[in-house]
DNA sequence: GAAGGGCCTTGACCTAGATCAATTCGATGC
DNA sequence: GCATCGAATTGATCTAGGTCAAGGCCCTTC
């Protein structure tokens, strides 16, 4: 799995003040000056399941960081239809130095609590703190190789294989944070619903009920409930996304 | 449309030694110092119509930015199954600091000459002169952006749509280069073979051949010979794409 | 415990785009 | 001028996934 990371400089994860999870906003590296400056300008934002953090087209005044829940990023057109193009979960980092308004919207899919940071003095603490920008560098560029996968999702793979490499996602999403993978046997729980599936894969809803339901069938994955899946044979899975080796190897 | 800088710095196209054109892959505000640097480890490459610069899993020991001629970037299936992720026209960026394998194949879709960058020398610069990582990032952000509207095509637009969206992307970037537009009435070649427009949209090249064909009899274009487009009405086009006001505003 | 309302599933049918199969066009070489 | 070859068009058919519609499940509220 290539592992990205500028050479001669070490991030890690670090403790974002009183955030209830390590997070990736800021560089390990940053004296206490740097981070009290940070500090300073960091406030919390909580929204109910299903709230607009950001309509397309608002001004957007600062950049966050999610701290718990997660939050999509919607591209819609006139007529309604609906393509997810983000999907952030806890440590993910949302908005863009630079830019005024938001080209997308900005939803709550479960409850959900961001630390945020005004824009524009952590624009000045990126200029003036040049391993912020580098950091953000190697977010944004992990970002886009998330994107070009999801690419190939979009507009080669069959039903079948979207939803198969969804759930491969999440649960690696979901195995890396909390490191609950008992070898091979998986258990997640999806955290989107059937219709934030579809927004995700350019599916219809119906069409993913029934690719879960015959995923069931077929033994690849087992059902709990509506959310709760259980992967009994996590390569078998892998195999029915279609992807070539490691593949999808980040949201 | 949204204009991308970081707010307190001024990046402007600069001309690179002696290469053609003016291209994006340095600084203005690098001192010559930095500058010669920068010159001493360039070189260039050319390739033909056809040929592979990189394979997907290939060490990637450069970046590069395009002179002339146009690179895809393309991730394979196992089974064949090819989904363009990245489409390369002069000026554009190619490579990642921190990356040792390419994730996915650069292809010469035209003859080639490319501005390349030794990578390691390429990471120290970036470290002891924030300029050109701030610029990387900016680009960076441009790119991610862009695949989200590329996203949006793929999964939701029809083949139609996604046609006259391709057309629309390319008389821009087109157009925003040698500033050729004159009043509505919009010309372009399309740099692009029937097959390489079905990789770039998730179609079969049958569909995009009879869409175009379909766009020309409803007068939305003008074809001569195979490439040479003609665009009565541009904003027309822009309907066809289903774009909301300025749509897809980058490659 | 009945009623209501989100979600989700399942069925019957339809259509946009894929697939398979000829041609046709146009450049290149002899 | 003719043969060749790759790129593009066009036609005939098939099918994966969309659309429309009817229930089902489960959780809340009264």
């Amino acid at each position: 799995m290539p592992k990205s990371s500028l050479a001669p400089l070490k991030f890690t994860h670090v403790q974002c003040g009183d955030c209830p999870i390590r997070h990736r906003a800021v560089c390990a590296r940053c004296d206490e000056d740097e981070l009290s400056r940070l500090e300073e300008t960091k406030y919390y934002r909580s929204f109910e399941a299903g709230q607009t953090v950001v309509w397309s087209g608002d001004r957007m005044d600062f950049v966050a960081s999610v701290v718990s829940g997660i939050a999509t990023l919607t591209q819609t057109m006139e007529d309604g239809r609906r393509q997810m193009v983000g999907l952030l979960l806890p440590s993910d980092f949302v908005g863009r130095p630079g830019r005024e308004t938001a080209p997308y919207d900005v939803v709550a899919t479960t409850d959900l609590v961001m630390c945020c940071f005004r824009k524009k003095p952590f624009e000045d603490i990126m200029v003036t703190t040049p391993h912020v920008g580098q950091r953000l560098l190697e977010m944004t560029l992990d970002e886009l190789d998330a994107a070009r996968e999801w690419m190939l999702l979009l507009g080669r793979k069959t039903a079948r294989e979207k939803i198969a490499s969804l759930i491969a996602i999440i649960a690696r999403r979901d195995a890396s944070l909390k490191m609950a993978k008992s070898e091979g046997r998986v258990v997640v729980d999806l955290p989107l619903t059937r219709e934030a599936m579809s927004e995700y894969l350019g599916l219809t809803l119906e069409t993913v009920s029934r690719q879960i339901s015959a995923l069931r069938k077929d033994g690849v994955i087992e059902i709990e409930g509506k959310r709760h899946i259980i992967i009994p044979d996590f390569d078998h899975l892998v195999e029915e996304a279609g992807d070539d080796s490691d593949g999808g190897f980040l949201v």
